[in-house]
RNA sequence: UCCUACUUAGCUCAGUUGGUUAGAGCAUCUGACUGUUAAUCAGAGGGUCGCUGGUUCAAGUCCAGCAGUGGGAGCCA
């Protein structure tokens, strides 16, 4: 057997000592040619292997340099320095990767997070994403965790999608069709799709949405989490060309059940995480700290990270309409004194990043659940209100993230899911498939989306996508 | 995609009204020290100033185009 080393978060926590173990990581640093900082991914805290002077011949111990992978077996002893309650008494050393220190781009220093975004492939060796990838992981297991305790069912909706209807966006192509314009083509001149690979024009999914709602009209309660794929050209810190989304479906829920299902959810992940990764958020937390430091002191947020996520765990969200929301504006002392760029006067107007980072970080200070928008500035799947000018649509915004969620009560009523498609230009036939869940034991039932990336967002305190998701995905950037 | 700022050593940044051989800190290398905590001390090496073109006796510095990155906006999750 080769791997019978302990992993460092077990020797770290445990309370044994004096006993012989073996590690196997990768050197942080190595000071004063006795301690060598080793790190194994298992936590963001390394061990301290200690090296007796005369353990290594010279050429060996040159190797020892940031970056290297090597083993090292001895007695767990309590530390006789500072800083560190146990360490590792070194009875042998192997080398097992060698790393040229003066190639490695990593060194014992601080980087810049643009720095490390480009090499993404390194950056998990750092505290920073050690810590940030930990907690993606937590976050990850917990959305599984919360639904399946609820009896969901993990449903797996397409990647790649035939209807290209779903109204979310621009869409990847999926062709196997030659590039080069020698595509065998209509007579009309557009593409002949019925020589593609699927024999029809398909796409990378957009949303999971749809075929989710199939499902819920059959198990009640459902939700996927995997990629989604939007080809718009969004250059933000808040968008992805690929992401990943979780979409919950439920049959007899309303709005109102999709509100507290959301809102109850959120609250369960992040929880998880602050149990699960205290030592990671007490890292980024601290992080976070530091650069604040750097801000003007009118920018810097009231709350640290530990206390934003604890107080987001322990407080209703808040919740109101659109109307609602729009009066606020219109009376703020914002608005008045003309401090908005786009000045609120009229119903009807979609808000703009500026209004709702005004309501959920100066006039609530919590995230706010904003519902029953204008039907024209929302989507066709949405329930038309009673009032003829609303939709049952809610969406999560969240301090420093902007919207996290977006969701809805479906229109469950054929004549009128069938009327909203034709005022948005959305060609029913197209969707026929998906109308015969309103033919055939239509239901009341409510789901939402939720960017996974944005919540880990939230969760870190990191501020740009791109530095939440392994490898990202953006316009002119697919590396690795 | 739009607005705006930036791009100089491996990294983070200085570089004045255009003017001799482009600097610093960290990292790296060499040596010293040896219970250190991103160790410390001494010394050394390291540059196509984003790319392309232009103005000028002379361009890191001025102008134009392109690219990339940051911040803001739009689209949204």
């Amino acid at each position: 057997m080769y791997n019978n080393r302990t992993k460092i978060n077990a020797l770290l926590t445990g309370d044994n000592i004096d006993f012989e173990t073996t590690v196997m990581g990768w050197v942080r640093t190595f000071r004063n040619n006795q301690f060598i900082a080793v790190n194994d991914g298992s936590t963001n805290n390394n061990i301290q292997v200690v090296i007796a002077l005369d353990l290594l011949d010279d050429a060996t111990q040159k190797r020892i340099t940031t970056g290297a992978c090597i083993k090292a077996t001895g007695q767990i002893i309590a530390s006789l320095g500072k800083g560190q309650k146990v360490e590792l008494k070194a009875t042998s050393i192997e080398i097992l990767g060698d790393s040229d220190a003066e190639k490695f781009p990593l060194q014992p220093k601080k980087h810049s997070l643009e720095f490390l975004r480009e090499i993404a492939h390194l950056r998990f060796r750092t505290n920073t994403f050690g810590a940030i990838f930990r907690v993606r992981h937590s976050l990850a297991f917990a959305i599984h965790q919360f639904f399946n305790d609820k009896g969901f069912v993990y449903l797996h909706t397409p990647i790649i999608t035939g209807s290209d209807a779903e109204g979310a966006g621009e869409m990847f192509r999926v062709t196997t069709l030659p590039i080069d314009g020698t595509a065998a083509k209509n007579d009309d001149g557009s593409i002949n799709f019925k020589e593609d690979f699927f024999g029809k024009s398909t796409n990378l999914t957009v949303s999971g949405q749809l075929e989710g709602e199939l499902a819920a009209l059959a198990f009640s309660d459902i939700y996927t989490f995997g990629p989604t794929f939007r080809a718009e050209n969004s250059n933000t810190a808040r968008h992805l060309a690929e992401f990943w989304m979780i979409e919950p479906e439920v049959a007899f829920n309303d709005l109102e059940d999709n509100m507290n299902l959301a809102e109850e959810f959120i609250k369960y992940i992040i929880n998880y995480a602050l149990v699960h990764n205290k030592e990671d958020i007490a890292f980024l937390a601290q992080r976070l700290e530091e650069e604040e430091k750097q801000k003007p002191v009118a920018d810097r947020s009231e709350m640290g990270l530990q206390q934003k996520l604890d107080f987001v765990v322990n407080n209703n969200f808040e919740r109101l309409t659109y109307t609602e929301a729009i009066n606020i504006l219109k009376n703020s002392n914002h608005n008045k004194k003309k401090k908005f760029q786009y000045l609120i006067d009229e119903w009807g107007t979609d808000l703009q990043s500026e209004h709702e980072r005004y309501l959920v970080e100066k006039h609530f200070k919590k995230p706010v659940i904003l519902t029953d928008y204008p039907k024209e500035i929302k989507s066709f799947y949405m329930r038309l209100n009673e009032d003829g000018k609303t939709v049952a649509a809610m969406d999560i915004l969240a301090p420093g993230i902007g919207e996290i969620v977006g969701g809805s009560q479906r229109e469950e009523r054929y004549e009128n899911l069938v009327a909203r498609m034709k005022e948005m230009n959305v060609p029913p036939e197209e969707l026929d498939f998906y109308l015969d869940t309103r033919r055939f034991g239509s239901c009341v039932h409510a789901g939402f989306g939720l960017g996974f990336e944005r919540l880990v967002l939230f969760v870190t305190g990191m501020t740009n996508i791109r530095d939440v998701i392994p490898f990202p995905r953006y316009p002119k950037s697919a590396a690795f």
